[in-house]
DNA sequence: CTTACCTTC
DNA sequence: TCTAGAAGGTAAG
């Protein structure tokens, strides 16, 4: 019924109950132990690699069922998922003296047993079955495979950025004692605020402006605001802002990920229902949340930290990663039809790209030009707009007037106008079914999607149009990922495992000597998701996924097309 | 604008 | 003094 498999830390469930657990007694070391929570039932001491007949292995999962028929619950112990779901749940309460008391492992069997039916029923009811028992119960093996992974890191070069910024702080602390004239605690919020405000009473030097207070105290705060705008009247606060800064990198992204290491490896944990979106989300260490550091050295030279390129392929292996190229921007030109959108992606074997495009446009630089911090201005720019940005933080992202601001929205929703007609068409669907639904059936209710206060249900209608996008988006990526893992699962050749999914990325360790015949037959293999027809998904634009490769996470160059280049 | 996780305050 | 939660920073689109 409940099984915790293969030493990963997925629970496992299946409806041949007896079957699974006397088969699971009698080929495991295993405790049965009921953790209230983390609804493991035996625990398999042994490992055993997983193979394709366990690729195969459907196992369900009341967890995901629930979280399939709202999100926004998202990771309920047990007992709330039989008092939410299931009708036995008077058994469980009048049956059973003592409702805190665990309960014993058969009583629990059998609640389990109606929870996974009434889930059952509820989810075929709501025409969510399949896509929970091909899209996520099929994901469920390829994260156990995933989190069974390990990935190398570079544990010296770790050390050594770690000691680097650890100097830099030194650096910074000695610099902020020399601006205050004494020693202090750069770290003590408290004894900063005694050297700003008390000994160098540097608010009186700005009583124009409002110094904002702590709420309890009321002392000045030494948050970053405040440092902002004290930074032109005293060489200290810009130090403290660059000690912050460089302490938080510090801890997060390199003490943060030395301390999930276990040897020379870490192994993230992905949590399967952890967003409201579908997409997965991942923990200790956020390996999503990794990049490029800049601060400038001793002297005038700018030293560049790359926490990625601390992440290395095992000996003979190479990382080949692959992205799906402006997906979502794709999917909502399938899903608002817009001609101008569609002719962006249909029209030119894309040789540009489309953030590189509009960016030239806008600024009116040749696209030769474009630098990279330009392509993600105008992605920001054009993402925040089509989910539904005001002017007033267009106008942040853009450094322009608030007028300016609204003005450019209206010539991008005048330039696409399908895509207005998009999201009213979606607010209006929503108002009227209480959820929305991605591309492959995924639902979001939004029950303040008709709220009478403004705030709250622009919000909805906000999240409403993203759900749409950024649902399928994610639906396209797992759908991905179960396809290449039976792929690979049943070829007596291949043996490139996944590492990591960074939402619309792939990353992928391979053989050295597979590297392309795998980057080819994953290339096609994703880009033929344009149509997925058992799922019914054909898509108006094509999809395009781009390849890099490297000896570190740090320095993929891109895999160029073999065909292309043969000619 | 949305979706996450993690650290600081 | 401690800690829960808000705020702010990071990523992704």
């Amino acid at each position: 019924m409940l099984l915790q498999i293969l030493g990963s830390k997925r629970p496992v469930i299946c409806f041949k109950a007896k079957e699974l657990l006397r088969t699971a007694m009698q080929h495991y070391r295993k405790e049965i132990n009921w953790k209230q929570g983390n609804i493991d039932l035996i625990t398999a001491n042994e490992t055993e690699t997983l193979s394709p007949p366990v690729a195969d292995c459907r196992v369900l999962d009341p967890r995901i069922a629930a979280w399939l028929l709202d999100p926004a619950d998202s990771a309920p112990c047990f007992q709330e998922l039989v008092v939410k779901h299931s009708k036995k749940t008077s058994w469980l309460k009048s049956e059973i003296p003592g409702a805190n008391k665990q309960l014993d492992v058969c009583t629990n069997l059998v609640l389990l047993d109606q929870l996974m039916m009434d889930l059952r029923a509820n989810l075929q009811m709501q025409g969510l079955w399949q896509l929970f028992y091909n899209m996520e119960l099929g994901l469920m093996t390829v994260l156990a495979a995933m989190e069974n992974h390990r990935i190398h890191v570079d544990k010296d070069a770790l050390k050594r950025t770690s000691d680097l910024l650890g100097t830099k702080l030194k650096q910074l602390e000695q610099e902020a004692h020399k601006a205050a004239g004494q020693q202090f605690l750069v770290t003590s919020s408290n004894q900063l605020r005694l050297v700003l405000f008390e000994k160098l009473r540097l608010q009186e030097l700005c009583e124009n402006k409002k110094l904002p207070k702590t709420v309890l105290k009321q002392h000045h705060s030494t948050s970053e605001v405040v440092l902002m705008q004290l930074q032109d009247l005293h060489p200290l606060p810009k130090i403290i802002l660059e000690y912050r800064q460089v302490h938080k990198i510090k801890s997060t992204y390199v003490d943060g990920i030395m301390s999930c290491m276990k040897k020379s490896y870490i192994s993230s944990t992905w949590n399967q229902t952890g967003t409201v979106s579908g997409r997965l989300s991942a923990k200790h260490p956020v390996i999503m949340h990794l990049r490029s550091l800049h601060f400038s050295g001793k002297e005038p030279e700018v030293v560049t930290i790359h926490p990625r390129s601390m992440f290395i392929p095992a000996e003979g292996w190479t990382f080949l990663a692959a992205d799906f190229s402006q997906v979502e921007l794709r999917l909502l030109a399938h899903l608002s039809s817009d001609p101008e959108l569609l002719k962006l992606f249909q029209e030119p074997e894309t040789t540009a790209d489309v953030f590189s495009m509009l960016a030239s446009q806008w600024k009116g630089i040749p696209e030769t030009e474009v630098k990279h911090a330009d392509r993600e201005q105008a992605k920001r720019v054009v993402y925040s707009v089509v989910y539904g940005a005001g002017k007033e933080r267009l106008s942040e992202i853009l450094g322009i007037t608030a007028d300016q601001a609204s003005q450019f929205v209206e010539s991008f929703l005048q330039k696409y106008k399908q895509v207005r007609a998009f999201t009213q068409k979606t607010i209006q669907q929503c108002q009227k079914q209480g959820y929305v639904v991605s591309i492959m059936g995924r639902r979001r209710p939004l029950p303040h999607i008709g709220a009478q206060d403004y705030t709250i249900r622009t919000q909805a209608e906000r999240q409403a149009v993203n759900f749409v996008v950024q649902g399928s988006a994610a639906d396209l990526c797992k759908i991905a990922m179960i396809k290449i893992f039976i792929l690979v699962a049943s070829s007596s050749t291949l043996t490139a495992r996944l590492i990591a999914q960074i939402h619309d990325e792939l990353l992928f360790e391979v053989e050295d000597s597979q590297v392309e015949e795998f980057a080819a037959v994953l290339k096609s293999t994703m880009e033929s998701l344009q149509h997925v027809e058992a799922l019914g998904v054909h898509l108006k634009v094509p999809l395009k996924v781009t390849l890099s490769t490297g000896k570190s996470w740090g320095s993929m160059t891109e895999l160029l097309d073999s065909r292309s280049c043969s000619h």
